[in-house]
DNA sequence: ATAAAGTGATTAGGGTGCTAACTATAAGCC
DNA sequence: GGCTTATAGTTAGCACCCTAATCACTTTAT
């Protein structure tokens, strides 16, 4: 996420003053935008900051959270490689949260007795223990920042989110490692 | 932002599932925090490309255009301080993007004449003929990202980010640097 | 069998942001 | 005046994530 935007958003009627010396602006999608932005980062804030706390960031959370479900029940294999992928970040960066979890005792690196390019990584007993006490106040927070919804506010919100993300992933595809030659 | 989120999110029924073991999960706020996070990377990525395609940073971008709004009439001074307070970054990370923009001949520091600990941060010709090119791509782009949401649309989910950025700001203050003792 | 190409993980180096400590100047108080 | 405190800006060092290059191993083709 950004880490870095206005504190205080343009008011409205800032926006419809610069839209005069711009046409591309619309002032409605700009207002949607600044406050997508805002809030997002505002909430990632929430979280980050408790994870802070503990000594985690957001990225080690994931890749902990990503074994931890993998750890109830489902079997895949755990290679650096799908947590990378399924995490969105690059390989290397996998590498670098991984040095910190295992520093740390949170994982284990286990060769692949098949193929000795693989590792699987696992939780520790440790992690499971550590995820187990930071976890109660990580959903207090999120229901906590959620709580002025209804339910139906909740649900138009997550429709009108979607809406938005397909647009961004149609329109403005990622560019993923996978180079076209 | 995060920068690092789940690429795809877990689908509601693996929140139910969940929720069995943590009583404090709510899985419709849950589900409301995970799209508010990746929907608002998605956003940032949109324009943060354009960015970096153009030599910029979402940070660098954000100081050139409160820079450009105090040249289109505002008279705020533009210290280094106000623009860290309103960008929302400390005063140390706004002294390395105003090098950064000075080094690309954007912004030149003037010494304050009644206070000489102080400086004022100013636009060159080059820097608003720079904005004047990227800025009909940049509302291009936000507006494509909006472009699937009606008017009345726009205005309900501004109105919900607005209930829950409201709700992280009172609940979860940020630390800021004004501290206690 | 061996060379070439492909794949998994890592390392090297860069950019951006942070906190904490530092320098220089200004303002308040004895 | 001279000492303390506050403020503006910078510097130093850290964490995170990125791209590009490298190493180790496997698979495919000759």
């Amino acid at each position: 996420m950004p880490h870095l935007l206005l504190k205080d958003l343009p008011r409205y009627d800032c926006l419809l003053e610069a839209a005069k010396q711009f046409p591309n602006l619309d002032p409605s999608a700009c207002e949607v935008f600044l406050n997508l932005l805002r809030t997002g980062d505002e909430s990632f804030r929430v979280t980050d900051e408790h994870f802070q706390q503990n000594g985690l960031s957001q990225g080690r959370f994931t890749v902990l959270m990503l074994l931890f479900d993998k750890a109830c029940g489902q079997s895949h294999r755990c290679t650096p490689a799908a947590l990378a992928e399924r995490s969105g970040v690059t390989r290397a960066t996998m590498t670098g949260l991984i040095d910190t979890l295992e520093r740390d005792a949170m994982v284990v690196r286990k060769p692949d007795p098949a193929d000795r390019r693989m590792l699987s990584v696992e939780l520790t007993p440790r992690a499971l223990a550590f995820l187990a006490s930071i976890l109660p106040e990580h959903f207090r927070r999120i229901n906590d920042l959620v709580s002025p919804l209804s339910e139906p506010e909740r649900r138009t919100l997550v429709r009108l989110l979607g809406k938005i993300a397909v647009r961004a992933s149609e329109a403005f595809p990622a560019t993923s490692t996978s180079v076209p030659a």
